[in-house]
DNA sequence: GACCTGCTGCGGTGTG
């Protein structure tokens, strides 16, 4: 390897601190001149912000050199590296190394933040002049670019740096982080992009979508230093008494405590926000010693009251700190040594993310503790390890032309610099998303933008820019203030506050809770036991109380469903115990419960669709394992209960679960294969879909979303926003008007689109359809609902009957099926 | 004797 001068000061820096190169870092830095567009995957912890600064220090080497030299002009001053990341809770720590990193080589550049949180002053400031290396998120920039007088300040810029680009690809944040870089490059056409991820199945996609439509020369470096991660799992006593469904998992709170002890810090990581306020109790109650230094975080609560927990663990004050994924990327700096997953790891790059949290440095192995909440959830852990082993791992789909966002980014662009239509449509097309832009589809959401289109030609509010001297311009000043105040792609809940009668905020909770808390009643938020004073105003005002069996909040959240990767890797972990080829703890302690399963009907291999059927009281159950997820399960549930009731006079009920479905029909349906085939055929997906999900219903709700990000709904000043109610009743009104007399909207088609996509899995749904036909269909007719069938059974009279009488009925069923299971 | 669910993320005005 040849190392010029510039080589070796970096190398000299190295030293210094006393640490060696990794070769990923060197070959950023041998790829700077040829590559346009790279991207760097490395496990995290292992240097990457390094990584992507040494390529920059070469460069102002060489300038400084050149210019010693007589050989060159004046260096640039102004905005030379852009640093964009998804979380502005990382970007003051984000300065600090980089300007660290960059004091180190002698490069005394001024390093700032502009996030949401950077002071109003600072910010006007930097609308003018940016310093010289600016860290931001995608939303701040896309605000930098729609400010008039920020034209020029993107004029000296070398490189961007796009910080944990696999969190942002899969998403419209990823789009819009696109649709930000084709802008850059316009203006700065020799611009290098460096994307830094965790690693990806498929990183050459993902460098395609961050080097955009032009040909560019790429690159993908890896880390080679491969993690080492330490997985493992925690058990009951016997299996015997091991629940075959739930989720909580406090059956194992003991050994999750033992475990707790021999650590100094821990994150305890759970899958819901609701598990996460439980676990906070059940630990704070059985540790009363440790009080003060368990905290809890995750969505739902304020961010003020996430601060302190955040200072906490990097100060080293808390021992324990029980969240949600909110702490999944937020923790980069903080040093935590031990991290316990409770529940089911849902995916395998989500593991490695989270295991990734301990051991947050070269050298140093992860190590995560997995707490299962039923027994199936060891053959989880058993089989994300073994995917971890032979490294498997979910690939993230970028977002193909949301037009929601389309419209937001042209009036973005229009403020910032009046522009003609052509000169857009080129840039626009330059992102990856937005590659088969028609000029058709341009042209709609030109004219939507002007006039508001075929249906609201009529309001002025709607026109938003107007066509002069060949170019578009922002119609009003008023057009930009409002916009501005809704860029940006995420838009947030239905909840409402929670609040101490002194004002201060708690965080949020679903109306549907709150409104079954009568005044008075307790219950527990944000670790703390709170009794409900009044609901007034769209605001549950509480007072700190303390109280016996206080409820425990749930919300509407997102519903990770098991990805495609880990249900195949579930199925092969099954297909090794059924070979005898127990090579795991996890297999080896589940074996009871497996073997009960393929005792009483047979286990689900991977080329095998088992379909169970129970006889219950007067109806007939049919389990059918499709190990798809639950998201794409729901769909295909709909769509067969649809298609039985098109055959059959029968009244079904359903419910799902990750790994199948479940059908009641008080009718006999035919046991045989070839029926379940018919009913399971893919063809007419799509159509029949859409026709049994009541669509409308659900496109309706996502289309309050899309019309938001387009900029048609604004929701409130800040501080006071409008309530769901009214964001509501505007949708819904625009939604009717489209649907009425436009509609081949592009916006109501994209609502539909997400709908099928995101809510739906739909290309999941139909390999997974594919996949069945491929399958035996194994048809098992049980006496006994079977480990496997237990779960979904007790998820259907979930949805039936009051809480109390469910707690009855699966204890029944419970005892009957031990009774069964002890008689044989 | 088993059990009640369901993630995250950002940003903004203007006038007295």
């Amino acid at each position: 390897m040849h190392f010029s001068g510039v080589h070796e000061r970096i190398r000299h820096w190295f030293h210094s601190k006393g640490w060696q190169p990794f070769d990923f870092q060197l070959d950023v830095l041998r790829e700077y001149d040829r590559v346009e567009t790279g991207l760097v995957h490395a496990p995290t912890g292992m240097g990457k912000t390094v990584a992507a600064l040494l390529p920059v220090i070469h460069h102002e080497f060489q300038l400084r050199d050149a210019a010693a030299s007589g050989s060159d002009g004046t260096p640039d001053s102004g905005l030379k590296l852009l640093w964009i990341t998804p979380l502005r809770a990382l970007a003051g720590d984000t300065v600090h190394s980089i300007q660290s990193v960059l004091t180190g080589h002698g490069i005394d550049w001024k390093v700032e933040a502009r996030t949401g949180d950077t002071s109003a002053s600072r910010k006007a400031r930097q609308r003018k002049a940016l310093p010289d290396v600016l860290v931001t998120t995608p939303e701040s920039l896309s605000l930098l670019i729609s400010y008039p007088e920020s034209t020029g300040i993107f004029n000296g810029l070398r490189s961007v740096v796009v910080d944990e680009w696999h969190e942002l690809l899969g998403s419209k944040r990823g789009t819009q982080t696109e649709l930000g870089l084709a802008h850059l490059r316009r203006r700065r056409p020799a611009l290098k992009v460096w994307g830094l991820s965790a690693t990806l199945a498929n990183l050459d996609l993902a460098v395609e979508v961050l080097a955009g439509t032009h040909p560019r020369k790429t690159a993908i470096v890896s880390g080679r230093h491969e993690k080492e991660i330490h997985i493992e799992s925690l058990f009951p006593d016997s299996m015997d008494c091991f629940p075959w469904a739930g989720h909580l998992g406090l059956a194992l709170l003991d050994r999750v405590l033992e475990v707790l002890d021999r650590a100094s810090t821990s994150l305890v990581f759970t899958n819901t926000r609701s598990q996460t306020e439980s676990w906070f109790h059940a630990i704070r109650d059985a540790r009363p010693q440790w009080d003060g230094a368990v905290a809890i975080h995750h969505g739902s609560i304020d961010r003020k009251e996430r601060e302190p927990v955040e200072q906490g663990l990097k100060d080293g004050s808390l021992k324990v700190v029980v969240c949600t994924s909110s702490l999944d990327l937020g923790v980069d700096f903080i040093p935590v040594e031990q991290v316990i997953q409770i529940g089911g790891p849902k995916g395998i790059a989500r593991l490695l993310q989270r295991a990734g949290r301990s051991g947050h440095q070269p050298g140093r192995p992860s190590r995560i503790v997995c707490v299962p909440a039923h027994s199936l959830e060891l053959v989880e852990y058993a089989a994300v390890r073994r995917a971890i082993a032979t490294g498997r791992i979910e690939p993230r789909n970028p977002l193909e032309k949301p037009f929601d966002l389309l419209v937001q980014h042209v009036v973005t662009l229009c403020l910032g610099e009046p522009r003609p239509a052509d000169e857009i449509f080129a840039e626009i097309r330059s992102a990856w998303a937005y590659r088969d832009l028609t000029r058709t589809e341009f042209d709609w959401a030109l004219d939507f933008i002007q006039f508001g289109g075929k249906s609201l030609r009529a309001y002025k509010d709607y026109s938003r820019l107007m066509e002069e001297d060949g170019k578009l311009h922002p119609r009003s000043n008023e057009v930009g203030k409002f916009h501005r105040m809704g860029i940006g792609t995420i838009t947030s809940d239905t909840a409402v506050p929670v609040k101490f009668k002194s004002g201060k905020t708690l965080g949020s909770v679903e109306e549907s809770f709150i409104s079954r808390i009568r005044p008075g009643q307790v219950f527990i938020f944000s670790g703390r036991t709170l009794q409900l004073e009044k609901f007034h105003a769209n605001t549950a005002y509480v007072r700190a109380a303390s109280g016996k069996k206080p409820g425990v909040p749930s919300w509407d959240g997102g519903r990770t469903p098991l990805s495609s990767q880990l249900a195949d890797a579930v199925l092969e972990q099954l297909e090794c115990f059924a070979r005898g080829e127990l090579d795991s703890e996890e297999l080896r302690q589940v074996a009871p419960v497996l073997n009960r399963q393929a005792d009483s009907s047979i286990l689900p291999l991977p080329d095998t669709l088992l379909i169970e059927n129970t006889r219950i009281r007067r109806s007939q159950s049919w389990f059918v394992y499709a190990f798809g997820g639950r998201l794409a399960h729901e769909g295909l549930v709909a769509l067969v209960a649809w298609r039985i009731t098109e055959q059959f006079k029968a009244t079904v009920v359903t419910s799902v679960n990750d790994y199948g479905f479940h059908l009641s029909v008080n009718c006999d349906l035919p046991a045989d294969a070839a029926f379940w085939n018919e009913i399971l055929g893919s063809e007419d997906l799509e159509a029949d879909l859409l026709e049994c999900l009541n669509a409308s219903e659900m496109a309706k709700r996502q289309f309050r979303e899309i019309a938001r990000v387009a900029g048609l709904i604004f929701s409130g000043y800040p501080g006071a926003r409008k309530s769901a109610r009214q964001v509501q009743v505007s949708s819904q009104l625009l939604y009717e008007v489209f649907s009425r007399y436009e509609p081949e909207h592009l916006l109501l088609d994209q609502a539909r689109r997400e709908v099928l996509q995101q809510q739906l899995e739909i290309n999941r749904l139909r390999q997974l359809l594919e996949k069945i036909h491929s399958r035996k269909i194994q048809i098992v007719s049980t006496g006994k609902l079977t480990p496997m069938a237990f779960p979904l059974w007790a998820e259907m009279i979930r949805g039936e009957i009051s809480s109390e009488s469910w707690t009855d009925r699966v204890r029944k069923m419970a005892e009957e099926l031990s009774r069964d299971s002890t008689a044989a």
